[in-house]
DNA sequence: TTGACTAGAACGAACGTTCGTTCTAGTCTG
DNA sequence: CAGACTAGAACGAACGTTCGTTCTAGTCAA
């Protein structure tokens, strides 16, 4: 693991877990074992850090997005295996997920789009409306339609980062599933 | 209008627009024109501050759903009246709904508890509760039905704070109530 | 020897908070 | 009623700390 990679990985982990502002660089070094001198020649300043930390989250995301995409034909199948990553991820690296979903990037990364219109967001309302066009989906608007297809899985993890359920996140996938399909389904 | 809460109403202000850290005191009495002195006077110190705004907005809130669930009978009733009044508080006072729903407050509040956990939260899923127990709501694990039902409604606010709408939030409310309470509705 | 990398001491700016003081309005006393 | 007294609201300069960042010196591989 490069020193830049332990940065990051640091990052990731403080910055959840104590938010970005109450990280000094300090901690950074201290829990990274890399020096002051060696991060800021790796990054230009600390909003450096985070804006490399996000951008190597949501490329992986984009990646996995578009796997999802290849490897299903329906929008059903697509958005499931997309709801299912998430829960996936929530459970195995909740870092991850609360370092995309839970933070608030703009309030550190003011130049960042707000998360709602990056790639992999705007991946899965493409899956929206091309599920419309094959008429899987209800013509309603996509935006509301996208809300309420992801809404209730993202709130769902939320819950579930904020250690509200007191069963693992997977054992709520089908319920949540069925409901945020049967809210969107065109019907028959 | 006290001092206090001028200096409250600018905390909202501040806060939301700029975010907690970003926020120093002295942006808060240029803003409020109130003194540090008289800051202090009135609050134990900054966090004091975000305490007693996010006290007085979970208040504000609770009293409006004891409102919408005496007004109203039925589940169906009573939850698209929730959705409404969040759709409209999102757009009347957007700093209000943000500070709510889209801040971070634990990086700040260390004690208090995670808003989806917070009374006003806890009232949604009592009315979903009631909802399965008069068979309007489709029996299920109520967290899961809770996040599906809200859950549409919470990210289109999201985008709506996030600028993201070209149209009015209340322009959406008809296609996110239609999609929310299919995902939940028990089968006839 | 050069250039990429590491190290951590040192710097200056900005922060939250404190503190001694002044101002204001009300109350008590003779 | 006049004057002494009190409580607490308001003030803002100053303090000590902590932060992000820079700087200088040194190491190591090619």
């Amino acid at each position: 693991m490069t020193a830049r990679d332990k940065v990051i990985a640091t990052a990731l982990e403080l910055f959840t877990h104590k938010g970005y502002f109450n990280t000094s660089m300090r901690d950074i070094t201290r829990e990274s074992k890399v020096s002051t001198g060696s991060i800021y020649h790796y990054f230009k300043d600390k909003e450096g850090v985070a804006a490399a930390l996000y951008q190597s989250l949501m490329d992986r995301m984009s990646l996995e997005f578009e796997h999802i995409s290849q490897q299903y034909e329906t929008a059903q199948d697509q958005c499931r295996a997309v709801i299912t990553l998430l829960f996936d991820i929530a459970e195995s690296e909740p870092d991850v997920m609360a370092f995309m979903l839970y933070i608030k990037h703009r309030e550190f990364l003011p130049n960042e789009r707000p998360v709602c219109s990056s790639v992999p967001f705007e991946m899965m309302r493409t899956m929206v409306q091309r599920g419309m066009e094959r008429g899987e989906i209800e013509p309603r608007d996509v935006l509301a339609v996208s809300s309420c297809l992801f809404g209730g899985a993202i709130r769902m993890i939320t819950l579930s980062l904020d250690g509200i359920l007191d069963k693992p996140l997977k054992n709520y996938l089908d319920d949540v599933w069925v409901c945020s399909w049967k809210a969107v389904a065109a019907t028959a």
